[in-house]
RNA sequence: GUGGGUAUAGCUCAGUUGGUUAGAGCGUCAGGUUGUGGCCCUGAAGGCCGUGGGUUCGAGUCCCAUUACUCACC
């Protein structure tokens, strides 16, 4: 279980990351499937032919719905969906804030009212441990609060040292069940989270604070929360120097393809992002030469592939004019075959980074790429 | 055939005792979407108010005729 560093280019770094089940390259994407599932139907038979690597669960969501009991029961996460590649699954900390209703937070955790059916429900750092034990992912992320964008710099320190307080609590249950006889991953490792808003002394110190448990991943959580880019970059810049060198570093839910190439260029090895898939569902694809919206009238006969200089199953198939057909049909066949392109072109992104870091040349492919993906097509 | 009802945006419909530039939802067109409810948000285009007369300073609105659709009865 360790982070092997192969090569760096200024902060951007290449490296290998050891999980029980198996390496993964970095830097990397994660693949969403926040209920043990790819939403828009993609299947987990799919995500090999995608270059998906590790694939992301939510701790939250899976509770409420099938129940991580349940799935326990059924030998956990992996053999429930059919996935033996590497899982990470989100701790809870971020729906809890961000779907949730009438949460109440207090030192032990968080009372709140699943947005699903308003049960009441109470999540802290070790009932967030113990599912993740229940799903038995290979990494699982720290409790933490994610705190809204703006926040008073008072409540943001305040929260950071309840955060920290939490990660201990959360290093202490995980040790406590992967030492139990019947733990679905015995191997399971835990994740920090650095918050502090867009407070940078904050961040500094959370990052100084969470660094001292040696835990063997780092993730910086609360950012591309509707700042503007530069200023979740000016974090990164602040927080990279003081995140352990020897350890992976994840951007929590980030981001656009320049978000990911903006990142890497900082130093950071994994993300995650509902982008993606999400835009996928609407039509909204990404290329190498730029974005681009299947829902224009202006694709309705056309016979070219959605990216002509891509090789993903989709684009050596189909037409824009015919996927553009499916939206409009209402099909569901047209929003599996986005996702499946658009999950493609972010995993063949990332293996252009990691070609290029090999190879010495990810500052020149940085530079070329930086305006072509922000494009209209 | 007789009697009633309806006719307004592509669709389903609002529209006050007659009073500025006739509205909504859906659809269309185009933006947005960052640790995911397929949700949602923003903007735009789109109307000879069935047709022809009439009353009035002024008609989507009132009157007459006509056409189409529709319901009931014969």
């Amino acid at each position: 279980m360790a982070f092997k560093l192969l090569k760096t280019e200024g902060n951007a770094r290449r490296g290998v990351f050891s999980t029980p089940h198996g390496d993964i390259q970095t830097p990397v994407f994660m693949n969403v499937g926040t209920s043990a599932a790819i939403k828009g139907g993609v299947s987990t038979m799919d995500l090999r032919e995608i270059k998906c690597q590790v694939e992301l669960s939510n701790t939250y969501h899976l509770h409420i719905r099938p129940g991580d009991k349940l799935i326990k029961e059924l030998g956990g996460l992996h053999k429930f969906f059919n996935w033996d590649g590497p899982i990470l699954t989100d701790s809870g900390g971020f729906q809890v804030f961000s779907l949730a209703q009438l949460r109440k937070i207090t030192e032990e955790g968080v009372a709140f009212q699943s947005h699903m059916d308003g049960k009441k429900i109470f999540m802290g750092p070790e009932e967030s441990m113990q599912i993740q034990s229940n799903l038995g992912s290979d990494i699982a992320m720290a409790f933490d609060e994610c705190v809204e964008n703006p926040a008073e710099y008072l409540y943001s320190k305040r929260s950071c040292e309840r955060t920290t307080r939490w990660l201990y609590r959360c290093k202490a249950e995980l040790e406590r069940l992967n030492s139990l006889p019947d733990t679905v991953n015995p191997q399971q490792m835990l994740w920090g989270i650095n918050q502090g808003c867009t407070y940078n002394d904050l961040r500094i110190e959370h990052m100084k604070q969470i660094a001292e448990l040696d835990l063997p991943g780092y993730a910086i959580g609360g950012l591309a929360v509707g700042e503007p880019a530069e200023i979740m970059y000016d974090v990164i810049d602040h927080v990279e120097p003081f995140m352990p060198k020897d350890k992976p570093r994840y951007l929590m839910g980030v981001g656009t393809p320049v978000n990911i190439l903006e990142a890497v260029h900082r130093g950071v090895d994994f993300f995650d992002c509902v982008m993606p898939s999400r835009n996928a569902r609407h039509a909204n694809l990404f290329t190498w030469k730029g974005k681009l919206n299947l829902n224009n009238e202006k694709f309705f006969n056309d016979p070219r592939p959605i990216d002509e200089d891509c090789n993903c199953p989709v684009c050596r198939a189909y037409s824009r004019a015919y996927i553009r057909h499916l939206f409009k049909a209402r099909e569901m066949l047209g929003m599996r075959l986005c996702v499946l392109h658009n999950l493609y072109f972010y995993n063949e992104l990332m293996e252009k980074i990691r070609e290029h870091l090999d190879n010495g040349t990810f500052e020149t492919f940085y530079n070329e790429y930086r305006e072509v993906l922000e494009y209209r097509l």
